[in-house]
RNA sequence: GCUGCUGUAGCUCAGUCGGUAGAGUGCGUCCUUGGUAAGGACGAGGUCGUGGGUUCAAGUCCCACCAGCAGCUCCA
């Protein structure tokens, strides 16, 4: 057999090779950092023979070592196994569910009694360091469908059996993994042997679903995390820690940016001045830039008629997630679930004569409801009553008002674009689990704005809020980001509007996206329900990727709400309606911010940019002269008024992140000047007020970042990524 | 929403076997008036998340609820 290398040399191996026996050929060091092969796109065993896995002479083939990222991935595969091993040998009569890699490790499901904690794991931890000392090899072996039940029924596998005859249908052929006394359905690939895990790590433990499905069986969830080297490791767990102390919910505390109080609710964030006045200098900005970029300013209420959402679609499509309707009369919740008793099928004739009894009990005129007439009359009947109550949604979207104000007034074909633009307020009713400090919270306030434009016209303004979002990105130091094209899911019914059109809003999407040199990738199912996105995929100071801005085009609520102008040739057209937050809301956004400049906000953003130290009291008159002047150029600057030396002053400041200090005593108030101090570099020397100032307005005007304290770390990737499999 | 863990002073946390609550920091007052990362003394601050229960006695044990955290699921 042949085997072509790489660097595209060909060479002849006896029949049975393996990618091990072809690393021996070259060297007993490439051999022993060899851990898997490629062939051709396929990631596979070192120790496979290579005629098994591909029919191509020559074989091409590359093989895998320590080095390579696609090695992490097997590594961590194989340490699942371990871990899995080393659970049962401790909790005899364990079920084993998945045991995938993620990003940084890999976890195993368990089903077992018996919870396992924290305190399980020095245990766990010690039996896989005897596991990976013995060293075992992992022996892959092949078994038909049927035997492979056998087998699974046998090791007492009931998940697994499960999986075959479900999840695996249909697949003829199932392969297994063997170590020591250990064996595990799995597609693999796996490493040679135990011996190459030389770092590894249980990192928690927590609750998951069979398959995913909160209807199935609860199973236990160990997360755990392996390297070929323990330095790695140690800069993963760093990581880990960095990310710990940047946290935004501990930050936020710590310098009063936010509050989230129990007694005004879940997920409802308070502002308070420090983090308000972050927001309101980003709100200011893009206000300033929207206004060059030809958008109109305009105000909408916190809540609309539910008639609204109707036509727009966000009230059927995402009720569980909005809060409930606000009724103006005492029967409306009652109406309504009555309704929805009818809808669903539910509803017993002793029930509707209850809800009838007390429906007009709270006053509703409903004596002529027809009881004997068919679900769908009856239904009209309560729908007919509601529309004739007051019913009021918290808005969970600004669209349907921006659509109410383009269609206050007749259009022509000459007023497009129309961009309108609001900082609106939304409220999503997120599930408790999922409400997570600022970054998900249920009342959020959207950068928001829609633009309807003509068809033609789509391209440009599109490619313009692309530009914008750049733009405002880069203003805030985030240059390292990728778009991603949100596509609708072809064999899902949650999407409004025909196909046709949205194959025409995806392929115009994909056509500017093209256009526009960035570096995008499509992603199918992620869409909105009315149209195709572009998001911005933001990534941090320690490379941690967020979604933020987004960039939507949408042709189906033009339709659903028949917004028309008179175009050139004196019909009337349907407008193309854009959607942009390049923040997305700011909530995240600033939380994100928070994070990835660790609270210490560049000179423009930092709510105190200037903090005045003086030297004893009697400085307190100068004091006041320069925080005058400071404020007076615009600065937002504080005297520390504490009766404490200089020293624990400077503390203060640097541990409030404070980015200047101007130290004033007797020597620079009888010099007029000021001893400045850097918070990153220190104490710069006397300089008169007029040129600090200079200095200070240049970095602040130029919107200069250089405060982001970079981790040193590197994002490992290595995860095989798909957990279709087994 | 589900599973597990947690809830003590403004903040970070200690509190043994059930016996009327403690530190550091911050805050206040006073002393100190200093030149680039903590000067000193004194003082105020708590219905121990909420509501029940067990007990002579509950921060401590039990139950329910609320909230937070991790994960799952979800995210217009």
């Amino acid at each position: 057999m042949n085997i072509q290398l790489p660097d595209g040399s060909v060479k002849e191996f006896p029949a049975g090779s393996s990618a091990l026996d072809v690393a021996r050929s070259i060297g007993e060091r490439l051999a022993n950092a060899t851990v898997a092969a490629q062939v051709g796109e396929t990631i596979v065993d070192a120790m496979r023979p290579l005629e098994e896995l591909t029919d191509a002479d020559p074989i091409p083939l590359k093989l895998i070592t320590t080095k390579d990222p696609e090695a992490l991935g097997v590594l961590r595969h194989s340490c699942a196994h371990i871990m899995a091993r080393a659970v049962m040998r401790i909790f005899p009569g364990v079920g084993l569910a998945f045991g995938p890699t993620t990003g940084n490790g890999y976890y195993y499901d368990f089903d077992l009694e018996t919870p396992i904690s924290e305190e399980d794991f020095p245990r766990i931890e010690a039996e896989m360091q005897e596991i990976v000392k013995a060293g075992e090899p992992f022996e892959r072996f092949h078994l038909s469908r049927a035997e492979a039940l056998k087998l699974a029924q046998d090791l007492d596998q009931e998940l697994k059996c499960e999986h075959i005859e479900t999840g695996l249908a249909d697949h003829d052929e199932l392969s297994f993994y063997r170590q020591g006394e250990f064996v595990d359905l799995c597609r693999g690939p796996h490493i040679p042997d135990a011996g190459k895990v030389k770092a590894f790590k249980l990192l928690s433990v927590a609750g998951s679903y069979w398959k995913g499905d909160s209807a199935n069986k609860g199973l236990q969830r160990l997360y755990g995390t392996a390297f070929f080297d323990k330095k790695d490791m140690q800069a993963y767990l760093d990581q880990v820690e960095e990310a710990k102390r940047r946290d935004h919910r501990v930050l936020g505390k710590q310098h009063n940016l936010f509050a989230i109080s129990n007694d005004v609710g879940q997920g409802l964030a308070l502002w308070l001045p420090k983090g308000a006045t972050v927001r309101n200098l980003l709100e200011d900005f893009i206000k300033q830039e929207l206004l060059r970029r030809g958008y109109n300013p305009v105000y909408s209420p916190h809540v609309g008629r539910v008639e609204l959402y109707e036509t727009s679609g966000h009230f059927p499509y995402y009720r569980e997630s909005q809060f409930a309707p606000l009724f103006g009369h005492p029967a409306g919740a009652l109406v309504d679930h009555w309704k929805s008793r009818i809808e669903d099928g539910s509803i017993k004739e002793q029930h509707e004569a209850d809800f009838l009894a007390a429906a007009v009990d709270l006053g509703a005129d409903l004596s002529a409801y027809p009881k004997a007439a068919s679900a769908e009359d009856r239904m009209a009947f309560l729908r007919k009553w509601e529309r004739q109550q007051e019913r009021y949604l918290l808005k969970p979207m600004n669209c349907p008002h921006h659509v109410q104000m383009y269609k206050a007034q007749p259009r022509s074909y000459r007023d497009l674009p129309v961009r309108l633009a609001e900082f609106g307020t939304v409220y999503r009713h997120e599930q408790s689990g999922e409400l997570n400090g600022m970054l998900r919270v249920r009342g959020l306030t959207q950068d928001d704005a829609h633009l309807f434009v003509t068809p033609d016209q789509v391209q440009h303004e599109f490619t313009d809020t692309l530009d914008l979002v750049k733009f405002v990105l880069k203003s805030v130091g985030l240059e390292d980001y990728r778009v991603q094209l949100s596509k609708r899911d072809p064999q899902s019914d949650k999407y409004v509007g025909s196909p046709e059109l949205w194959d025409s809003a995806e392929g115009t999407l994909r056509g500017v996206l093209d256009q526009s040199g960035l570096n995008f990738t499509e992603c199918e199912g992620e869409a909105a329900f009315y149209g195709p996105k572009a998001d911005f995929m933001v990534r941090d100071a320690i490379g941690r990727e967020w979604q933020l801005g987004t960039v939507q085009l949408d042709y189906n609520l033009p339709e659903r709400f028949k917004l028309e102008y008179v175009g050139a040739d004196n019909a009337t057209h349907r407008p193309v309606m854009i959607h942009r937050a390049p923040f997305g809301s700011m909530e995240r956004f600033v939380g994100m911010l928070i994070e990835h400049f660790a609270a210490a906000f560049p000179l423009w953003l930092a709510p105190e940019q200037v903090r005045i130290l003086g030297l004893n009291d009697d400085m307190f008159g100068y004091c006041q002269q320069i925080q005058a002047a400071l404020q007076q150029a615009g600065f937002r600057a504080t005297i520390d008024h504490q009766s404490a030396n200089v020293k624990k002053k400077i503390r203060d400041a640097q541990l409030d992140l404070v980015p200047y200090m101007m130290v004033v005593g007797p020597k620079d108030r009888d010099q007029g000047g000021v001893s400045l101090r850097d918070r990153l570099e220190g104490d710069l020397g006397f300089l008169t007020l007029d040129s600090a100032l200079t200095k200070l307005k240049e970095e602040r005007d130029g919107r200069v970042i250089r405060q982001v304290v970079k981790s040193n770390f590197q994002g490992f990737q290595g995860g095989s990524g798909d957990e279709e499999g087994y």
